[in-house]
DNA sequence: ATCTTGAATTATGAATACAATTTGAAAAGA
DNA sequence: TCTTTTCAAATTGTATTCATAATTCAAGAT
């Protein structure tokens, strides 16, 4: 049992944060609708204050707007924000792709490889949750295998911004069956550790990505 | 005159966070001093409400740590919290130089050519306090014309952090010369608005610019 | 003298209270 | 009938209060 960590009872307004900015992103408190503080207050058993001070950091990373004396509204998810954010986010993954190749454990490169074979096998099974996860999985390891905390924070700010869009637009069979491809590519350079080759494919795969976006939302 | 914008008022929290914050970065806020809470507010005139809210904010940020029920210390800049962030921003700043090589005015990139000029003559004269003003006005200038909003918040963000650490560490003139000719490779670049070469470029004087901190700091 | 111990003080986290602003609908007027 | 005005209810921004955890400091023990 570890006894070194100081007992750490994350404050009110953390956990907030943490429950509301998923609840963001999957979607349970939809783009546009305004934050009811009475009532989520009433739902999660807390005061104002410490669901006030949540909204403002939520608002800080974008997720929610706060409009004077009308209260929070979460903020919609548009076209000129996710061209805007994906080429950050594309930046972001090639950085971590050339830290991850250089830093990894060969651990975490084996976890890589097996998550991407998973994911083909879930490709071929037409599961795409469980895809999807895989995926998640996959760009989430390379980015802790970056061992990086300023650049892990910036992805998670980003991609949580970025996340709700999968709400809006389905994959089209066609995208899929190209980032699969694009995959193949990206684990070949992940095996063989090239750092440069990872970093500019994983910059197209994300800027792909954003286009096929462009054409499912227009 | 703007008669679009509905006439903000912005909250005290916002203010808050924005004074504080420029408190930190310039030093008025010492790294590692703990935030008075009530004589903060005494002296802005503010109850603790609002001040609190800005903690959060500026504790999400980066900017400030939140110890359970032992209150808020400015955080301290340390080598490697200056290492993660280095490389962030740099492919940040390489994404800002190729979108603004695409996008920026012809004035914009006049801009920064005089301000690229005037900066020679601040190193010439050896005036270090124009000099950086100049240099991050170019910058500046460069992220502004980058017309990406994400990109400009999290650059933002991490140089908030970071700028801190000019104060810690006084450039080398050797250093200094040689940011000098990194800066005579970037002028160029812009001019000639080759988007990749800049990238490049900029990219490579933040690696250079982390080096010698890392040396200056040991 | 130095190190514990524990009550008093202080500061913090969260809840509540209060004042100002917005909202929405009814009433007055065109 | 439609517009405008007024006013109450609701909601928000900020201040204040309250309970609890941390810090301080003096007294006692080693």
């Amino acid at each position: 049992m570890n006894l070194s960590t100081p007992l750490a009872r994350p404050s009110l307004h953390e956990e907030l944060v943490t429950r509301l900015r998923q609840a963001i992103v999957e979607g349970s408190l939809e783009p546009g609708a305004k934050v009811p503080e009475r009532e989520l207050c009433e739902n999660l058993g807390v005061s104002r204050t410490p669901l006030r001070e949540a909204l403002k950091v939520l608002a800080n990373e974008g997720l929610v707007i706060l409009e004077s004396n009308r209260g929070a509204r979460i903020s919609n998810v548009t076209m000129e924000e996710l061209a805007a954010a994906f080429p950050v986010i594309a930046v972001l993954e090639g950085l971590a792709g050339e830290l991850a190749c250089a830093l990894a454990t060969d651990e975490e490169i084996a976890q890589i490889v097996t998550r991407h074979h998973d994911m083909f096998r879930y490709y071929d099974a037409g599961d795409r949750p469980a895809y999807f996860q895989a995926n998640h999985d996959i760009h989430a390891a390379l980015m802790a295998a970056a061992r990086n905390p300023v650049l892990a924070q910036h992805y998670a700010m980003l991609s949580s911004r970025v996340e709700r869009a999968r709400l809006l637009a389905n994959v089209s069979d066609s995208r899929w069956a190209e980032a699969v491809e694009e995959h193949r590519g990206i684990l070949e350079a992940v095996e063989t550790r090239d750092g440069s080759r990872l970093s500019t494919l994983l910059k197209e795969h994300l800027n792909n990505k954003l286009a096929a976006l462009k054409t499912a939302l227009t």
